[in-house]
Order: C-alpha cells, then sequence, then structure tokens
DNA sequence: CGCATACTTGAGCGAAATCAAGGCCTGTGG
DNA sequence: CCACAGGCCTTGATTTCGCTCAAGTATGCG
C-alpha cells in the first residue's frame, strides 16, 4: 500500500554540504548523486548560485506573498511552513528538516511562510539560476523531481487527515509520521521531545490545543504513548498506532470511554 | 499575493494530441514548446511510450495501492482524484481536467485513485519510460516540473481550507476557484451546472452532503450565486465570493442569521 | 406512471471549539 | 533560599458548527 516513509528509506541529500565549499565538497557531491565528477568549475558554479544560511529559532525566512527569489535545502533543524488568515487563523501545511526542499510551492510568489521553530541552517539558492542548474546537474533536477511527487504524496495524505479524521486519529497519524521519520535519521526508538508546540501541532492538525491535549491525553490512557514531564512524546505500541491512525481496528481502536 | 490562477494563465499543454499520431501531431508539438522541430522519428518515439485513452463516467482508471506504472495528461473531460479509508469515508483531493496530468503523486505506488465525472480523453504513458521522454523532450520536463510546484500551491491552499475554513467559506473557495478556471477555458459567465454531484463536492472539501447543501443555500440568499433548476451555479458577484472565500470582509462577509 | 437518483430542508445530537481555571517548569529578582 | 511572573500545558464546563437522522421535493428514465 502507501508507503508514507520514504523520506527515510533515501539518504539524506545534504545538498547544501555540497555546495559549501571546504566543509564536505567530496561527500556531497556522492549525495546529490554527482559521484563521478565534479571539477573544480563545478564547485565554483555551485557556490556562485549559492549561499549556506542560519536562521535562529522562531525567524521567519519566508513570507507567502513575496516574490520566489529563492530556493532552500535543509542541513540541520526543523522548521514549519504555514499559511495564514487576515483574522489570524493559521494553517501549518508541513514541518521540514534535513535534506528537504524548501520553496518548490511558488508561482511567481510564494504561497507559504516559513519560520525556524530551531535552529536551522541550510543553503540558499537564487531561484532564477535554478534552471543553470539543473542543466549542468541533471542528478538533482531528478532528485528535486522526485521531492516534488514525494511532497504531493504527503499532502493528499494530509487532505484526507484534515478532511476526514477525528482528532485521536489525526494526532495518532502525526506521531505515527514523526516516529518513522525520526527512527531512520536519528538512534530508534524515541523518548524525544517533540520540537513543536502544541499550538504548532494545533495548526497543523486544524485542531486547537485544548483538543490537541485531550487527543494526547486519550492516547496515554489507551496506553498507546507515554507523555513525559519535558512534554517528551514515546510511542509504546506502534502498531496500534498505526492502526488508530488508519482506523484499521476499527472498534478495538476506537476510544473506549473511561469513565 | 497568491495567484492562484496558474492554470488558466498558461494555454492548455494538450500533450495527448501531440502523441496520437494522425490526430493533431503538428499543432501538439506546438503546445508542449516543441515548436521548432518535431521529426518523424520523435513522433515515432512519442508514440511508442504512450497510448491514448478514453474512459467513461463513472469509470476508475487509477487505484490507490496499485503499481504506479502509467502517467496520463487529460486532454478532455474531468475526473477526480480521492482517497479511501477502511470504513468507507473519503477524500477528494483534487478535480483534473484537460492539460493536467495525472500520476505525479505516486512513490512506487499510486497514492490516490481516480474516477472520471464525465467521459475523459487522455493520454497514457508508461511511467518508466518517463525519464526516456524527458531526456529527449526536456522542455515536458519543465512544463512538469512546472506543474508540481503549481500542484503544491493548491495542495496547501486546500490544506488551509480543509484545516481552517468554514463550511460557508470552503463552498465559497471552491466556487471562486472553479470559476476561474472555467472563465478561461470557455465562455466566461458561467450558467453551466457543476460536473461534480453534491456528493463529490462533501468529499472535496470535508463536509457531509447536507452542509454543501446549506451552504450553497446560504450564499444564494447573500445573493452572491444562483442555483438553477438542474442544479446548475452561477456566480452572480464574484469579488464578493472570493471575500468570503478568503473572510476579508470580515464581519461583512460574514453570514446574517436570516430569520 | 412509478421508481431511482440527486438534492434540499428540518430537528436533534455530538465532536471539537470556546471559555475558564489551575498546574508545572523556568527564569528573575528580592 | 523563596516569591513571583510568564510560558506552556492540562483539564473541566459550556457552546456551537457541522453531522446524523429523517422527511420531503425535483428530475430523469424505463
Amino acid at each position: 500500500m502507501l508507503d508514507h516513509r520514504y523520506r527515510s528509506q533515501r539518504a539524506p541529500i545534504n545538498l547544501s554540504e555540497a555546495i559549501i565549499p571546504g566543509l564536505c565538497a567530496g561527500c556531497g557531491a556522492r549525495h546529490i548523486g554527482l559521484c563521478d565528477a565534479l571539477s573544480d568549475e563545478d564547485l565554483h558554479f555551485l557556490a556562485s548560485v549559492s549561499r549556506p544560511l542560519t536562521v535562529q529559532k522562531g525567524q521567519t525566512f519566508v513570507v507567502e506573498g513575496d516574490a520566489a527569489r529563492s530556493f532552500f535545502n535543509i542541513n540541520y533543524g526543523v522548521a514549519k511552513l504555514y499559511k495564514d488568515m487576515p483574522d489570524g487563523r493559521r494553517q501549518i501545511t508541513g514541518f521540514v528538516s534535513a535534506g528537504d526542499f524548501v520553496g518548490l510551492a511558488a508561482d511567481s510568489c510564494y504561497a507559504f511562510s516559513a519560520e525556524a521553530i530551531q535552529e536551522v541552517r541550510m543553503c540558499r539558492f537564487d531561484r532564477t539560476e535554478l534552471r543553470n542548474v539543473f542543466g549542468r546537474f541533471p542528478a538533482i533536477e531528478q532528485r528535486l523531481f522526485d521531492f516534488a511527487s514525494h511532497e504531493l504524496v504527503v499532502a493528499q495524505e494530509q487532505m484526507l487527515l484534515l478532511g476526514r479524521k477525528t482528532a485521536v486519529e489525526r494526532l495518532a497519524s502525526f506521531l505515527d509520521g514523526w516516529h518513522h521519520r525520526l527512527s531512520h535519521t536519528e538512534d530508534s526508538n524515541s523518548g524525544r521531545a517533540l520540537p513543536m508546540t502544541r499550538a504548532d501541532l494545533a495548526d497543523y492538525l486544524g485542531l486547537t490545543i485544548e483538543t490537541v491535549s485531550r487527543a494526547l491525553s486519550s492516547l496515554r490512557k489507551l496506553g498507546v504513548i507515554s507523555v513525559a514531564a519535558d512534554h517528551g512524546v514515546s510511542v509504546l505500541q506502534s502498531t496500534r498506532l498505526a492502526e488508530i491512525a488508519q482506523a484499521a481496528g476499527s472498534s478495538s481502536a476506537k476510544i473506549q470511554p473511561m469513565a
């Protein structure tokens, strides 16, 4: 069936490192599938169309509606992408981390804003040079195409979540996805704190913070997760969690009134 | 600001016609940006990796979870893309029509199902040949990349709709978008019936058919749209409709209790 | 004409939002 | 060291928007 663990199955791209001279040029070249030849001229070209960039927690580095001049590849940290409505309602459309590209969802202007929720290191490309980059390194275009395809898969999954799932199912889906994302990137069984706040979670899942909190409590009472004192969340029963997320286990997955 | 009329601003691609020998090879070539040279050899190659395909109303031509072997370009008609849950809940992730590509949102398997809601004519590509097609016609890759980018813009807009908008705002957003889509494709002020049923609309907007019906009535009572006897919908006040969709006119856009 | 399908409208209900109160941790300053 | 303020989170009480259930209307087709 649908495989939403794609992101973890391939090696992180780390394109950023490939083009920061003196950092990791050799290995970076391998990462982006350019093992064969990356001449000094190539490196010089890459450096000319891009710059490393670090933004601090809470800093906004893409503003919806601005002319889409840049294109980013995340190297470290987590950022949230979101859209706001005039009256303050917000929808987070995704969280991006190492290896992810930011800036695809744009026509002439960005369709979203982006803010770091941790310190984020990335590489900023000039969007007008993208065609030239593609021309010189077809492997990058291919990578980007695959990434875009996968983003569409994830977006459709998220539409199902937002349009049709209950609060508990939404939380379970998110935790399941996040758990998989971590399990391949970092040391496996994660008792790690989530980098985002309850407010971010609510804006991602189309809920309020209170409902997120209640859904977490429900899952905790079911024994599927545990919530640490520092609000860190660990998955105790990953299979059960996935069942609840997909509403597969039907009745058994339903939340029993705890009276 | 955000421009979600992109699809209408460019000429329809009609790639299908370009590669159906004897149909429209010459003009099709122009459509996909290959005006300069399209040799017999090129045409032969295109024909070898693709086939015209017609599906009838109600027919499913992509099934979620199936191996993603094909890739489609719509030439005529409208189809719905959707995801189902085991218990029958459904989310329509988009409607596609002439010029649109279908099959991007797939890793190794399709992440969605597709069903024609009118007779649909399209061109079916072999997905494994996609790289070869790109290699021979870089313009197609470029088109597809732009299309994918735009799909991401639309998907994020839809997430905002599903996560944060009220029923009336959702309907208004949809009608606004559909109205623009038509106004460039067909003769402008459309008193045309929508091709999709209320059930489709509900599954697209994350609502029930009853709520869709009520929201349509609300907009009708506000004088923003009119609903014909055959359920055709015309937009009477497009500016007002857009304001309601974006919750821009705040209080004035709010639905007044009609009592 | 009868039946099926698609849609509309009303009544009551329920899941999540809103409103409100309180707990926990951290940092700051007395 | 404690007192206090301010995030951030949890939990409870109440409200509300959209869902469910139910009835009725309109259109199209054999």
